[in-house]
DNA sequence: TTGTACGCGTTATCAG
DNA sequence: CTGATAACGCGTACAA
């Protein structure tokens, strides 16, 4: 006929019933091997491809997962999405992505979709701010993994970790939503705050700053990982630059009007890697030679990265990882965990602020009473590249 | 009971057919006015949703656009896939994604995902290389469309270009496909290497040198681009520099050697804007200003090129609407196509080599004689930043 | 204007 | 080990 092959096509050419076809296309084992071999056969040859639309209908277990991303616009996105799709695909799973660039429009739509499509695993990358989708979809039944979610924080807990006493109130952002029942897969924000520091104060620096992140709990939990280091080696307070996001020129200014009352050799951690770029603008442009006057760290390692001038250095989020913990989070149940990454609190309990920013209240551990809900935080990589560099005592040119 | 929501549940709440239900819903004229506010609102009330799989069951028409990209890992394809998706949504169409990373294994994946779900349209967004996969699709009866096809190219033609004469053969290259009956959807890589070079020529700039792509359509287009502008303006020939590709040591290198032998100011157009980073980081270690020594433009307008050191000028490619129109091409016939970007041949004949890379034969214009061929070039835009300037006489203390 | 009945391609149940 | 047969949720001829 005219449409496309199917099971009875196949049964009729070898003369079988379809329940026998379907028997053999997915192993059954009450069916004789010659039988088998001769559908599968058959299958090839006619170019047999069986309806996903019929089979989802019968079933009703469509293997699909919803992946909503806000924008995928930029590289980082990509790379999770990657891993998403690689261990999907290993589960025998086929993401359904949709971008919902922040518009509520869409986030709905996203939703009628997936709903409309039998969707019953969801991946949120990376949402910044509004819940309500995330909500909904659990409200609908669906099982829900979130990766690096980032909400908004008031500017009150910056200045607090800034020049202040930290707060227990601190204690409770990073915690996994209001009890909603979803899995969070998250990078460990603190720890790559702290490795940025360390890496820093390695290199023999003493002097340093950190170019903050908006306010939003990334930009927290990474500035509290600087100031923690920074405690344990007995250099805290440093200084603290706060800039208008995500405006690249306010922070190239904010810097700029740093360097002119410091002196070389300074050493900064940049909350991410495109302020980390920022910094490095506005250093050639005040004279300031980086490493040698200004090391400066970033966080993320985002494609770009090994293509500044210079190179740099940075804390790599395992972002494939990320995509791959969450699909599993959400496929295999509870126990067998492919192990990698360390299951618990987003950041210890450290010497400075005793801040677990993981549980609100219980001793932090991967929380949830039934299960449903679950944290797994991934530790970041420091990659060495040419932005960082020993401390040099300043020479004497270099202080006119 | 305990399942979804189906038709049946929402005629039986309202003591009417199935039928009744399904017209309501598609705005059947033959309905009364009464009756189908009455279902559209019993069907918000216990929150309905069609179930897709039943509807592609039955109508045999998913309403499902395969997107085949090859890494979604830079921002580039990102962009195009966010054209892409918000169009197809306007057409009510669903893309599925899915992501061959120049994987043969993967590309035969998605062309099964593909024929499972009875997706009908595909878009593969620049495939390098491996025509394979949009054979296999255009066999099984998919409609395709190609967004910025890139396969290799001869080594030879680059060196006819950059020093010889055109060869009939280069009037083929660009040519959609070998008869293959799909849709090419592309960036004017000609149009884009001439837009760079009289940007640059138009600030008075004499010197030029181009720092050319791998060996592949859009690097021997741009180059063409590039000579066929300075042709123009009588002062060809000027130098290229060729490099291992993508490696960006091997382009610095490549560029600091050019630099060596050469004095200021030189302007540079760059095969694109990962070329042009290479460019900028050579020309800093040299001791090359940018854009008071050295003027460079890259092409594409990637979204690091306005945070480069200094910010990038660019030839932008307009990734939304390849997005958009490959979209487009695919689900509106022939006729009434949004009008966007001129329909026609990729670089049309210039005073220098009389190229037309579009069609092989024909007087140049939208080919296909049963329609089943076309192509769409759309044009890029200069982005001016900060790394262009006027070329100044060299001073006295440059020149040594 | 509405209801009845059938079939899209699979899989699962029940006989044989 | 294999074959009928029913049902998944929906759309649509056909009849009323």
């Amino acid at each position: 006929m005219s449409g496309r092959v199917t099971m009875k096509d196949v049964a009729a050419a070898l003369g079988v019933s379809t329940a026998t076809v379907s028997r053999a296309l997915k192993d059954d084992p009450a069916i004789s091997l010659a039988t088998r071999r001769a559908v599968l056969e058959m299958a090839q040859r006619v170019q047999y491809r069986p309806s996903a639309a019929a089979r989802r209908l019968r079933t009703k277990s469509t293997s699909l997962i919803g992946v909503v991303v806000q924008s995928v616009g930029d590289g980082y996105v990509g790379e999770v999405v990657l891993g998403i799709q690689g261990r999907a695909r290993d589960l025998g799973y086929q993401p359904l992505f949709f971008a919902a660039e922040e518009r509520a429009d869409l986030e709905s739509e996203a939703l009628d979709v997936f709903l409309s499509e039998q969707v019953t695993e969801l991946i949120a990358v990376s949402p910044t701010g509004r819940p309500e989708l995330l909500r909904r979809a659990v409200a609908e039944g669906m099982r829900v993994a979130v990766i690096n979610a980032d909400a908004e924080v008031p500017a009150r807990f910056f200045r607090e970790v800034t020049s202040g006493t930290i707060s227990s109130q601190i204690t409770r952002i990073g915690s996994p939503g209001r009890g909603e029942p979803m899995c969070h897969i998250r990078f460990d924000d603190v720890a790559a705050g702290e490795l940025a520091t360390t890496h820093l104060a390695g290199l023999g620096h003493r002097a340093f700053v950190h170019l903050r992140g908006p306010n939003v709990r990334s930009g927290l939990l990474r500035l509290l990982g600087y100031r923690r280091a920074l405690t344990a080696l007995g250099l805290w307070p440093q200084p603290v630059l706060t800039a208008a996001f995500p405006d690249m020129g306010s922070r190239e200014s904010a810097v700029a009007a740093f360097l002119r009352q410091a002196g070389p050799p300074v050493a900064m951690v940049a909350y991410d890697d495109l302020a980390a770029v920022a910094a490095l603008r506005a250093a050639h442009q005040a004279g300031w030679r980086v490493p040698e006057d200004l090391s400066v760290v970033g966080i993320d390692d985002i494609q770009f990265a090994s293509y500044t001038n210079p190179g740099l250095t940075t804390v790599a989020q395992p972002k494939h990882e990320l995509g791959a913990l969450a699909v599993d989070a959400l496929l295999t149940r509870r126990g067998a965990g492919p192990a990698d990454g360390r299951a618990g609190p987003d950041g210890a309990v450290g010497p400075d602020g005793a801040v677990g920013p993981d549980g609100a209240v219980g001793p932090a551990g991967p929380a949830g009473p039934d299960g449903a809900e679950e944290v797994r935080v991934l530790d970041g990589q420091l990659i060495i590249r040419e932005s960082t560099a020993p401390a040099m005592p300043v020479t004497r040119e270099e202080a006119q």
